[in-house]
DNA sequence: TTACTGCATGGGA
DNA sequence: GTCCCATGCAGTA
């Protein structure tokens, strides 16, 4: 207080920042409320670094206190010393070091955040004096960094040194030089405090009851310092807006010092050894939501998330202790990234979230950027060129030499890169996360959740929250905790984001990992005699059970003539459907020999007693039907794709059935092949198999999307298609036409009707006579419709695959099925399922079966099919 | 020819 | 419609 003589005279004066001191100043101290750093000559800033500062120039001053713990003196009255004591629940002070110590024993990982965050900020404030405090907000903008550094508790002494804060300080001093230190260390620091909730909190807490000036146009949304950087980076003279920030907390938290409504206790310990200020903000969320989220960044405070989910720093224990080593620094995870293809190549460039490294790394203005100092997990130490391309207005930040790095760790796409902070040092440090180390369970939940960005980390949450929920709530957790509970937790890897999906693709494992998923769901029942309880999840109802399912044959459940619940099943062998107590548990494979209940029909031999016509409406309510008869395909075709053209039937038969439909081309979305999490129709279905069914002419939004879908997709299939034919037509017409004239096509019509000429012609070449030929893996669709057709790829359907031929060409497949022995009764039924519910239709059938099975009677029931996949028909 | 650089493009959120 | 970002690609060394 009294050293610090005027902020405008520091930034002119060659003196020493310190009043009390007629040296010249060359070292560099705390950061001032302007945002720069006073400047202080070597022996005052050794004396600051050295934590002696208030003792060599404060001793007179008041403020001074005992430690409660070891008696120590710690001046508790300047801006100096703020960081080097903690304010004690009961009251007193504790210094830093005993406050490490006991924060270590007596951390209590159960402790809600509030606890941690809020009670010793209060007191803090209540401690400071007003003059300091009537300093700080009363006098007008106040330093991002400066005031809610007061009450940070958190905040090692030696973080308020720029050395030690920013390696980026010292590596690059002509980009510090150009921009003004208020926002290198705003933008640097900024989300730190944002989020930090000891910091928020307490500053809004102090706001408020401090009437310390909580501006009405300071909107909550003004709050999120990340994506204010590049506004404050033109415009630096706006330094208000680490108290931005805080005047919004206090806007939202309406006063309460607890964001959750928890009432504080008088316990918090005040600082841990390691500190997961990625949590920290959670601290201060107002929203009840906030203690369930995991890893949170500090960059997305109160819920108006800034980074993407995706982009949030989910950190095990073991690598925050990899990180930390053996010291007693304070990580502050920042974000990570999953390794794009690009990312990971030889072209050494990671690109980086715009907004992580706008919150987290220093603002640069040049697209030089600037040489950043990053420190691996294992401590040795990388130099990336930090820097930006300007990109449709905007940037793109990039981290470029980072293929030493990435190949010291080996790192390849899809594995995970970890950006963290070590306190107070203020390094950098990279870690990483092997894809390939996650659990293959994990990995099974995540591709489950891996629809989508947002949702998929949430869900993720939510599937094993154990270990970040526990950070979450208690905000801190002591390095011993972690460790105690290091041998209960493995983290999940991070999901394949939204972004991710070519790699997600691209990667095999994922993808076997998922129909196998999917597989599962598909013969997942209920265990018997339970209720299921149905959540609804955004919108959609799903039956939970609380014991685990039954993995079972698949079956449909249907009621007799008598009114008793029965279920149908198909037999492996001869596939011939048999009728079957509703509780009978089946194993996976069922065949008519262990047809105990009915032994008349524990033969092959024996007719089936469903007819066509029953199966037909029976399948509509099913959803297993598509399993048995993926398991009859597998005999024959064990490629999985078929279940992407099983989708696409699905969805076709959907179509089929709704002549009604809109006919106007509505947005749609591209089907994102099933991924799990996807909430499509084929998706949704539960795992017991009951529940809602979707019938054809539901309009519920699901089915409408993939109606709509399809018909999107069909009319650029169809437009593409008329173009390509009539673009091939003419060069035939020019170059060939002789062969032209031998041709049966009468016209070169760009009408792409099912009676078109060329698809007779594809048809003669799709109704091969092997059998291999309909799974040739020739053929880009495998002798399936695929719904997840790309528009590159759309050329190479045939001439004859418009929507109205097709609708056509299946429903004579479905006729012509229908009227065939069981075998194709099965398929066709397969087919028929996906007119009232196109995710039956939709599990496992083979449409490699059917088309070869059809095919020998009714070749043009599948030449839309064989078009398909018959790129010489284009 | 290869590697690098910087920008453009386009899919997806 | 905007923004992000993975990746393509042309220009250059």
């Amino acid at each position: 207080m009294s050293a610090a003589p005027s902020t405008s005279s520091s930034s002119t004066s060659k003196k020493c920042f310190n009043s009390d001191c007629v040296d010249f100043k060359s070292r560099k101290g705390w950061r001032l409320r302007s945002g720069e750093f006073a400047e202080l000559c070597d022996r005052c800033a050794s004396a600051y670094e050295e934590g002696r500062f208030c003792e060599t120039f404060h001793l007179s001053a008041t403020g001074w206190r005992c430690c409660d713990s070891c008696g120590k003196r710690v001046h508790c009255g300047c801006i100096v010393s703020i960081h080097a004591f903690t304010l004690l629940d009961a009251g007193g002070i504790e210094c830093m070091t005993c406050a490490r110590k006991n924060i270590v024993l007596t951390s209590n990982s159960a402790w809600p955040p509030s606890f941690f965050y809020n009670t010793p900020l209060s007191e803090r404030f209540k401690d400071l004096s007003v003059k300091s405090w009537s300093q700080l907000a009363g006098s007008g903008p106040v330093p991002w960094r400066q005031a809610p550094s007061l009450f940070n508790s958190s905040i090692p002494h030696s973080e308020l040194h720029p050395r030690n804060l920013y390696e980026i300080d010292r590596l690059n001093p002509s980009e510090r030089s150009s921009a003004p230190s208020l926002e290198k260390g705003r933008v640097e620091d900024f989300p730190d405090r944002l989020v930090n909730g000891s910091l928020k909190l307490g500053t809004r807490d102090i706001l408020e009851n401090g009437n310390a000036g909580t501006s009405s146009e300071e909107k909550p949304g003004v709050c999120l310092g990340i994506s204010q950087h590049p506004v404050l980076k033109e415009d630096p003279s706006t330094p208000q807006l680490g108290m931005a920030i805080s005047f919004a907390s206090l806007n939202e938290s309406n006063g309460q010092i607890g964001g959750l409504g928890t009432p504080l206790r008088q316990t918090a310990p005040p600082l841990l050894a390691k500190q997961f200020h990625g949590n920290l903000h959670n601290g201060v969320d107002s929203s009840p939501d906030t203690q369930i989220r995991i890893g949170r960044p500090r960059a997305d405070a109160r819920g108006r998330s800034q980074l993407l989910p995706r982009y949030w720093p989910r950190f095990t224990d073991e690598e925050l202790q990899q990180i930390s080593g053996n010291s007693n620094s304070v990580i502050t995870p920042l974000f990570e990234k999953m390794l794009s293809a690009s990312d990971a190549g030889r072209i050494g460039r990671l690109v980086l979230p715009k907004k992580c490294a706008e919150a987290y790394f220093p603002p640069i203005s040049h697209p030089e950027g600037l040489p950043l100092k990053v420190q691996d997990s294992k401590g040795k130490e990388w130099v990336f060129q930090f820097r930006f391309w300007p990109n449709n207005n905007s940037r793109m930040y990039v981290l470029e030499g980072v293929t030493p790095c990435i190949q010291n760790m080996r790192l390849q796409a899809g594995d995970i890169v970890t950006f963290s902070r070590l306190e107070p040092e203020g390094k950098l440090v990279m870690g990483f996360r092997k894809a390939s180390t996650a659990p293959s369970s994990d990995l099974d939940n995540d591709t489950s959740k891996a629809g989508n960005g947002v949702s998929t980390n949430g869900d993720v949450e939510l599937v094993d929250p154990s270990p970040w929920s526990k950070v979450d709530k208690s905000g801190y957790i002591a390095k011993e905790v972690l460790e105690a509970k290091s041998s209960i937790k493995k983290r999940k890897s991070s999901t394949l984001g939204s972004k991710s999906k070519r790699l997600r693709i691209e990667n095999e494992d994922m993808i076997e990992l998922k129909l196998t998923w999917e597989e599962a769901q598909r013969l997942l029942r209920p265990p018997p005699d339970h209720v299921p309880s149905v959540v609804m999840i955004e919108g959609f109802e799903f039956e939970e059970y609380e014991d685990a399912p039954i993995l079972g044959k698949a079956t449909i459940f249907a009621t007799d003539n008598l009114g008793q619940k029965i279920q149908w099943v198909q037999c492996e062998d001869c596939f011939k459907w048999r009728k079957l107590p509703a509780n009978a548990l089946l194993p996976s494979k069922w065949t008519c020999s262990s047809n105990s209940w009915d032994l008349e029909r524990s033969l092959c031999s024996a007719a089936q007693e469903l007819t066509a016509e029953q199966l037909e409406d029976l399948l509509p309510s099913c959803n297993l039907v598509a399993a048995s008869k993926k398991m009859k395909a597998a005999k024959q075709d064990a490629e999985n794709e078929a279940l992407e053209g099983l989708d696409t039937l699905a969805n076709l038969a959907i179509l089929g059935e709704n002549e009604a439909l809109p006919t106007s081309s509505q947005a749609t979305t591209k089907h994102p092949r099933h991924r799990p999490g996807c909430s499509c129709i084929v998706c949704i279905q539960p795992p017991s198999g009951k529940g809602p069914k979707h019938k054809q002419t539901c309009t519920c939004n699901v089915c409408q999307t993939v109606k709509r879908r399809f018909k999107t997709l069909m009319m650029k299939r169809e437009k593409k298609q008329s173009e390509k034919e009539a673009e091939t037509t003419r060069k035939k017409q020019q170059e060939t036409l002789p062969e032209k004239l031998l041709d049966d096509d009468p016209s070169p019509s760009t009408n792409t009707g099912s009676s078109s000429p060329n698809k007779k012609k594809v048809v003669s070449e799709g109704s091969d006579d092997d059998p291999n030929r309909s799974k040739s893996s020739t053929s880009p669709f495998k002798g399936q419709i695929d719904l997840n057709i790309q528009p590159e790829r759309e050329e190479e359907l045939s001439p004859g695959s418009d929507c109205g031929s097709m609708m056509k060409m299946l429903q004579d497949a479905r006729q012509q099925m229908l009227s065939s022995d069981g075998d194709n009764i099965s398929a066709g039924n397969q087919l028929l399922a996906g007119h009232g519910m196109g995710e039956n239709i939709s599990n496992g059938i083979s449409l490699g079966t059917i088309h070869q099975e059809s095919q020998k009677d009714h070749p043009s029931a599948f030449s839309m099919k064989v078009s398909a996949s018959s790129p010489a028909a284009g």
